[in-house]
DNA sequence: AACTATTCCAACCGCAACAAA
DNA sequence: ATTTGTTGCGGTTGGAATAGT
């Protein structure tokens, strides 16, 4: 699958990882944790740039990742912070533990997009489409206007408990519910293109941008930050490296990772708000959530590191928890779909959670 | 059965942001 | 202040899988 030659003085692998690189990558990452991706491949003895190693973790072989059909949730979810945030991918993801951006994204290109078209809503606007013949499309929505009340919100805090409602609900129906049916979504957004009105998250319930980005709206989480916040570190899952990323010095990042490092390796959230329900092994041991600066600084983060300590990481990956490998590694879960989901209840960050800590 | 079209998703690329030197 | 290296993000692409003819 390669994709370009790409002359490079070193060749570098490309396309589908095999189970034999996967293996390799996560016997790294077993052993040294993450971070120093450019350095992963030599010491791990992979064929990849560091780049791709990375992604490949990310995106396929952490523990923690969901991966089987989207719930109905999920999808409401997913289509409900596209409104609000456009295609920031990885904060949607963020919002929907076990899942990465790159799986949102691809969700969103290939089945929401699609229907909400067939349901004459402009998912790039969230509008209803303009009838064919209409002058094009209903003025589209100013991105920017929208982005930058949403980022407004976004960047203010959040959590205070009386922030007021940012817009009023109206009619911006997305559940399903209420879509299907004549018509679909009618209202949207004001002439100026603001989100004026979003409503019925569910099923018409009245909701704003306040309660619906309340932190228990969104499993929990805070919403992150828009600089740094990724993916890994957000979501509910396990981030080895998270915060120590970002604080360590190089001599120490360079696989300073290792989990036996007073639980170093896996750092919580960054955004992670004080309610840790998508966390169960932090509900598990009864751990505080830890400073939101990503420094998992505080007594919480201390709380969380020693309790991780108790983890075995490489138990973990190498000992019934590891994959079976379908097809060049593409269905780490089984042979069939059906297969990964059944598999993904007991894969999922609350089986990983309670492995764990069994561990 | 053979071929073609479409769908889906893993992986790649380029860029931006950030940190360290 | 500048350069260099690393990481993260979003857009795009290639190809396997699947559906249709």
């Amino acid at each position: 699958m390669s994709k370009r030659p790409g002359g490079m003085k070193k060749r570098l692998k490309r396309g589908l990882w095999s189970p034999e690189e996967d293996e390799k990558l996560m016997n790294h990452i077993a052993k040294y944790g993450n971070g120093c991706w450019s350095s992963v491949p030599k010491i791990a003895g992979l064929e990849r740039c560091g780049k791709s190693c990375r992604l490949r973790w990310i995106n396929y072989l952490r523990p923690d990742l969901k991966r089987g059909a989207f719930s109905q949730e999920e999808e409401d979810l997913i289509i409900h912070l596209h409104s609000i945030l456009g295609n920031k991918w990885s904060q949607i993801a963020a919002q929907l533990p076990g899942r990465t951006d790159n799986e949102v994204k691809n969700f969103w290109n290939s089945f929401i997009k699609k229907k909400l078209r067939q349901r004459g809503i402009d998912p790039a606007t969230h509008k209803p489409l303009a009838p064919a013949g209409a002058p094009a499309a209903a003025t589209p929505v100013s991105r920017s206007a929208v982005f930058s009340e949403a980022e407004l919100i976004l960047s203010s805090p959040v959590g205070g408990p009386h922030m007021p409602p940012l817009v009023s609900a109206e009619s911006y129906v997305y559940s399903r519910g209420s879509m299907d049916g004549a018509g679909g979504v009618v209202g949207g957004c004001s002439d100026d293109g603001s989100l004026s009105s979003l409503s019925g998250y569910n099923n018409n319930q009245t909701a704003d941008f306040a309660g619906y980005l309340d932190a228990d709206a969104l499993h929990g989480g805070v919403i992150p930050s828009v600089s740094s916040s990724s993916t890994l570190n957000s979501m509910a899952g396990v981030s080895p490296g998270g915060a120590a990323n970002t604080n360590a010095t190089t001599d120490e990042l360079c696989c300073n990772n290792n989990p036996s490092n007073s639980g170093s390796g896996f750092e919580s959230s960054t955004t992670q708000s004080s309610s840790n329900h998508h966390l169960p092994w932090l509900e598990l041991g009864s751990i505080s959530s830890c400073a939101e600066d990503g420094n998992a600084a505080g007594a919480g983060a201390d709380h969380y590191g020693a309790a991780l300590d108790e983890l075995k990481w490489s138990d973990y990956v190498f000992d019934g928890g590891y994959p079976q490998y379908h097809q060049q590694g593409q269905c780490i879960y089984g042979d069939s779909k059906a297969a990964a989901d059944a598999a993904a209840g007991q894969f999922d960050a609350h089986g990983l959670g309670i492995n764990w800590c069994l561990n």
